[in-house]
DNA sequence: CATGAATGTGAACACGTGTACACTTTAGGT
DNA sequence: ACCTAAAGTGTACACGTGTTCACATTCATG
């Protein structure tokens, strides 16, 4: 939520609140892509409409549909960054740090529906830029992840490439994850399975590692 | 491809050649597809023009948009289900399977690589129908993969619920190969470099299953 | 051959769409 | 208090849309 200014130095000159419209067409945006199948399906009359904004005030504050798209993903990634910044991950030991980080983050997906749910959606669905966009951030999150592994003493015996390796597989167990929190009636008790079944699969995983041995590169 | 008359017999009267515009509506709807963003971005009359077939027609094969993108979801894993059926996985042994069982997969993509485009970009962000219909049919080759699993003796300690956990997490990790695979540029070489990460991926999964001691259940 | 169902066709409809344009209102910096 | 750029508004246009209807064609089967 939180939408402060992006750089409170750079209003142009006059700018009022410049938001409070601008922040309706990305609500509004949310909620029709969450009730309907995708971005491409909802219309600029139709968000301008929920938004309770005059079509034509759309261009005031978007130059189209993608850039509006482009803002929710970069919204969503941006939030999502800071919340894996101050966990601190790297701090904890490795074996209450599944679970830990498992409750996390779908605790974090629950609180972010809308968002999150545009993204999944949008991560094969959208446009060219869209696309980039999203895949680009989960790489960056993927790179994070490995260089914080990295300082663990079980994984000293990893190579460089192999660490990237594991932190994609990693990345994309969180993934599945979070689609299928988003799946599930929101008020389903459901999801304490789908978080236990995602905390085998880490632990899993990192069993693996144990016995893993990396070439030199 | 092979497009058989689902059930020969069940040609209800008249029926010449059943089929020929249908096809090619289904076979206009890939293309379209593949080179917009998805499925609902695209109008039934741009899917008519593209099959060089009068809009109206459409309704002589379809009833609306949603059951040609069912047909489309259903070919799409009948044929996967086909492929699957006979490699016979389970009479190879382990050593050599994942090698085996990537290479295959992802030749299989690559062939019907407009089938599985749709498809990937259709799971999330399709109707809801087509979205349950894709789910079903991944938990039916997760199933397969389980039972087909089970017959390892490496497996032998593996509870029955444990076995699908695995049996989820590698599906994830082949399903994410193939959307790799088909975000790459076709004529590129670079899917070897996927192939091994997915190789790697699996190897390291199987790794983890030789230390997992599965609860009773 | 004749029949009738499956298939193909073109005109017409009411409607939602993106966007351009000229205009009014708002509110912060001077 | 003024000025000015940002934000908001209503009208208008050309166009693509899904779907209907009545009619023409095809062709396996009786």
């Amino acid at each position: 939520m939180s939408r402060d200014a992006n750089k409170p130095s750079s209003r142009p000159r006059g700018a009022p609140r410049r938001g409070e419209a601008r922040e309706a067409l990305m609500q509004a945006a949310l909620e029709l892509v969450a009730s309907e199948a995708n971005f491409s399906a909802i219309s600029l009359r139709r968000i301008a409409r929920q938004a309770g904004v005059v079509p034509t005030a759309f261009y005031r504050h978007f130059e189209d549909l993608d850039a509006l798209g482009l803002t929710l993903i970069e919204d969503t990634f941006r939030s999502l960054r800071a919340i894996l910044r101050d966990a601190a991950l790297s701090s904890m030991p490795l074996k209450g740090l599944v679970r830990y980080s498992v409750e996390l983050f779908a605790h974090y997906v629950r609180d972010n529906q809308l968002l999150f749910q545009f993204v999944v959606k949008e991560r094969f669905a959208g446009t060219v830029a869209m696309r980039e966009a999203i895949h680009n951030e989960i790489v960056l999150v993927t790179n994070a992840l490995a260089a914080d592994l990295a300082r663990f003493d079980e994984f000293s015996h990893i190579s460089q490439n192999d660490l990237r390796v594991i932190s994609d597989l990693v990345v994309n167990t969180v993934i599945t994850l979070s689609e299928r929190i988003l799946d599930v009636d929101p008020d389903n008790a459901e999801d304490d399975a789908l978080m236990l079944r995602a905390e085998k699969q880490l632990r899993l995983i990192f069993m693996g590692v144990g016995r893993w041995e990396s070439q030199p590169d």
